[in-house]
Formats: C-alpha cells, sequence, structure tokens
DNA sequence: ATACAACAGGGACATATGTCCTTTCCGAAA
DNA sequence: TTTCGGAAAGGACATATGTCCCTGTTGTAT
C-alpha cells in the first residue's frame, strides 16, 4: 500500500461520490488516498483492522479461507464500496480478506478519527448504516442461496449475471470466466465438480463453451433452472 | 399478535433492559407491548414490513425457507433482540421468518414513527448501527461455517455450544436435544443424515445417546472434530 | 525445432448427502 | 387391554460432490 500525496485527487473523488456531506470538516481532514498494485491483500483476515476504507477506483475480491485451506470468494465489489465497518463498531480484527483484482485507490481513515469525530455524526452514522444493512441483506442471501441450492443452480444463476452484465459493459463483470478456479470458489464447489456441471449443461444445449469464454444459449431455460435467482 | 395495554410493563421492560435512553420522548410515546402465542408468526418472509421489534420476553426462531421448501434455521434467539432493522433502513419486504417458539413479548413501533422522530436521533443510529453490525458479523460467520465445514464438524460444534450452555442454565439453551428436526434445519442437513453422523460419533465413544438426551463424553475429541469453533 | 513447465480438463474412485419408504416404538383414546 | 396414529430411526438406493492423479495442450525458453 502507498499513500497518496495529491489532496485535489482526493476531494475530486469526494465529489465524484458525493462523499462530501458524510465527511464533516474534522474528518475530511484525516481523510487519505492509498493506492494497491494488483494481487496486493488490502486486509488479511485475523489481522488487527485500523483503517475503515472507501474504495474509489478498482475491483477487489473479498474471500475467507479455513483452516483446512478450503477457501471461499464472498464477492468482487467496484466503486463504490465499503471495508472494515462491521471491524470499527465491533472493535474486531479483520473478519475477511480483501485483496487488489486491479490496481485500487481506496480513501482510507484511521478509526480514532472516526471515534472521535464521527461518533456522534448523524451523516456518518446514516451512511454507515445504510451501507451495513445493504451489505448484509446482499451477503446473507448469497450465502444462504448457496446453502440452500445444488451446484448446478448456482452455476446457472452465476452465468445469468454475468451475461446480464455483459450486454451492458463488455467484460467489466464481477469475473472474467476463463477463471473458472475463482467460479468455483465463489459458488462454493470444487473445480472438478464445476466442470462436470458445465459439461452437463453444454449437454443439454443451455450455453456453449469456446476457448475463452461460455455463451448462454438458452436464457431461458437457464433462467428457470436458476430459480429466477440471480447473484448479485 | 395482541397489543398490551399496559404503560407500567412497558416502562419496566425499558428500564430492565436499559433502553429510555435510546429512544426519545417522541419516539417512547409511539412504542407498545404485543404479545405472540407460542407457535405464531410474528413476522412472515416475503411480507410487507412496518414495525421494528425489540424482543424482551421469552424464545424465537428464525428461518428461511427455499421455493422447493427446503429450510434453513438462522438462529434462535432470546432477549434481547431486534427485528426489522434491515428491512426498516433498507425499505424492503421481510427477509426471514420469525416465529414464537414460547410465549413471547416484544416491543413495537411502527416505522413511521422511526423515520418521524429517529432518522436524526443519535442514541437510536448508535444502537442499530451497534446492533446491525454485531447481528452481521454473527450471520455470516454461521453461514460460512455452514458452507466451509462438513456436517460432522457442524454438528460436533453445535453438540459443544449447546452442552456448554446447559453447564450453566440446564435447558435454556438454544435448543433442546430432542427435537433433531430443528437440528438437522439449523445446520443445513437432511433428518436422515444427521441420524447417521450422530451414530457414528456414538461409535467412536464421543457422544452417547439416551432416551431423551444425547451426552458429550469426551468433550476434548469432539473439540478437535469441531476445529474449536461453537455455534453461537 | 525441441524441451519443459504450467495450466486446463477429465477419469476413477470414494465419501457425503438426499430421497423414499419401512419398521418400531410410544402415547393417547376407546 | 387394545387399537391407531404419529414420531423417530434406519435400510436401500441414488445423486452430488470431493480427492487424487493422469493426459493433453499451450506457451515460453533454449
Amino acid at each position: 500500500m502507498k499513500k497518496i500525496e495529491n489532496r485535489e485527487q482526493l476531494n475530486n473523488y469526494l465529489k465524484e461520490y458525493q462523499l462530501e456531506s458524510i465527511f464533516n470538516k474534522s474528518l475530511i481532514e484525516h481523510l487519505a488516498l492509498y493506492s494497491f498494485e494488483q494481487g496486493e491483500d488490502i486486509c488479511s483476515q485475523g489481522d488487527t483492522s485500523q483503517y475503515l476504507y472507501l474504495l474509489v477506483k478498482g475491483k477487489i475480491k473479498i474471500f475467507t479461507s479455513s483452516s483446512e485451506g478450503r477457501k471461499l470468494i464472498l464477492s468482487f465489489k467496484t466503486p463504490l464500496y465499503l471495508i472494515g465497518d462491521i471491524e470499527y463498531v465491533q472493535d474486531i480484527d479483520i473478519i475477511n480478506t480483501v485483496e487488489a483484482v486491479s490496481p485500487v485507490i481506496m480513501i482510507g481513515i484511521q478509526y480514532q478519527w472516526l471515534k472521535k469525530f464521527g461518533s456522534e455524526y448523524t451523516p456518518l452514522l446514516q451512511f454507515l448504516l445504510e451501507t451495513v444493512t445493504r451489505k448484509f441483506y446482499i451477503k446473507s442471501n448469497f450465502l444462504s442461496f448457496n446453502l440452500l441450492y445444488p451446484v448446478e443452480v448456482r452455476l446457472a444463476s452465476y452465468l445469468l449475471s454475468i451475461s446480464f452484465y455483459d450486454s451492458d459493459a463488455h467484460n467489466d463483470s464481477g469475473l472474467s470466466i476463463n477463471r473458472l478456479r475463482d467460479v468455483a470458489d465463489l459458488i462454493g464447489t470444487s473445480y472438478r465438480h464445476l466442470n462436470r456441471v458445465i459439461q452437463q449443461l453444454c449437454a443439454e444445449g443451455l450455453i456453449e463453451r469456446t476457448k475463452e469464454s461460455i455463451i448462454v444459449i438458452n436464457r431461458d431455460a437457464l433462467s428457470t433452472l436458476a430459480n429466477h435467482n440471480i447473484y448479485e
């Protein structure tokens, strides 16, 4: 991580994401920009947490690992995204590892300044409350969905979600399709089994596999299989 | 659900749980007590949400159901516990079903009063933020744990958690052991498979099964099997 | 052109788990 | 005491999934 000494750039991000009203003057003075290289960890599970971060540029991957090395990707995120909120309020160690998937820029502020200047500042409290409740809702749906449905349904849902995005902004979706190991970690299965299910969906004519991508052929059937659920 | 017209009883609960400072005068005027019978639904998944509730007496069960009728129990809760917070802030329908496991008493307030008198009241915002972040942390750990570990590990963890409690307050734990169907729903497996795993743990000498309970024999081995994780 | 390493996909086998149905036991009612 | 219904447990079978390892392909270096 590298601190960016560029107050103007920081102010531009505050303006771009309309964050000026969330932080009061005393807080804004302690905001700073930080950059992370692709592949770098922003936070590591189990470490002491000290910063509240706001992702303002790039893409990150959030995941958790079990003591057996089993890895569960919780999500990929792009701006605007808040990191360290739960840890700040609960005063606990970092819950999940956050890794930069591309070069990343964050606005960061140390917890001590939040405690000093922010704990009774209504706009910040409202912003945190709104953000945390939305994350709660999305994450609990994601994890419940993974628990309640077989891999076939989860994969269908995932494929729908990325092809839905791809019709808008080409390949700026949650995950490039040719990193199937990440897809396996995201939907909570082994790489081997993911390939089985992909093969089966190809055999059923719902999707087609090319060298570097998977094409949705029968969107309606896939949607039915996915129970009309879409990964967010 | 039945409204309890007893202002003194309400004030007693506010005092008992030190809630008077969380709600301002205008909010307290709109608080009310409600009672629910055992087995009654307090909220139903998918319904419109209108009330923020605080559980002040009894025990509840929170669960979600899939469209195939698969049921996942998220937790059992006793006082003090907040319901409807995510739905209030996000303005969405009820996420999970909440059912009274025993006769239950709740403090309730309609969202309209919260919006009118509470959305800028710092103590309430702080209380909501603190509560929501704690729930987020506990629930995401619970669901991740269910996803990352096999049933054997999850059952071991569950048995440790209830026997840990039972050494304190007899049978006031999350679940009475002889409703194994609920245990199956809580740890996310079928009733059949749960019985297999119980049988196997008995054969290995870690637990012993009697007519109405399961006794932990080898607590250390169970703890090792559970990866030193305990269901909260 | 060749060699080697890394990556991707699949075979074989095993285990975990779900589904369906049967048997046994227990409690309540007649 | 007998009967019946419900609940609990397990047998049998099938499917879902994980693990391990092998084969083939591709890209890079010599």
